[in-house]
DNA sequence: GCCAACGTTGGC
DNA sequence: GCCAACGTTGGC
């Protein structure tokens, strides 16, 4: 089993949203980053455990767990000239975008904030990409230890 | 294949 | 609202 961390602005679709879906999940469309494309197309799998992640907001950080529950498929957001994110050169043919399903599983009892995962940023969290400078990759993995260790800050 | 220009992300 | 960082685009 494998562990992500996804972010999302809290406005647009947060935590809270996702818990009131039907079922508790949803599909996690809209991405269009190549390296974050690869990692739900090839790499994250049934079970896998993910981090909510809450961007762009008053207290930026992790806010909740929640799990892959479908593997990557193609993202036919991509096909509509209404959705948001739209992409005109993707090709039904020969999709270009791809997502998974969450589904959520709780919320943290508290926020665990980008600022204090940042006094980590010389020891556990070292090759965590969220506490680095100009990060902007939108999912990531997260090594066991560096889950473990997140959790226990809880 | 280089790289400048541009757009976006996201913390602050 | 500002701006640093970075990915993408497109001219050459």
């Amino acid at each position: 089993m494998n562990y992500w961390l996804m972010k999302s602005e809290p406005d647009v679709f947060g935590i809270d949203h996702l818990k009131a879906m039907p079922n508790k999940t949803e599909h996690w469309d809209g991405v269009r980053n190549y390296q974050a494309r690869n990692m739900m197309r090839d790499d994250m799998k049934k079970g896998d455990q993910v981090f909510f992640y809450h961007s762009n907001c008053d207290v930026p950080g992790i806010v909740g767990v929640m799990e892959v529950v479908k593997e990557g498929y193609v993202d036919h957001t991509a096909f509509d000239p209404d959705a948001k994110y739209y992409d005109p050169k993707s090709d039904p043919d020969k999709p270009r975008w791809y997502m998974v399903d969450v589904k959520y599983k709780r919320h943290l009892k508290r926020t665990i904030s980008l600022a204090e995962l940042k006094e980590h940023a010389d020891d556990m969290l070292k090759d965590c990409p969220l506490v680095r400078k100009g990060n902007r990759l939108s999912i990531m993995p997260i090594t066991k230890d560096q889950w473990d260790f997140i959790l226990g800050l809880e």
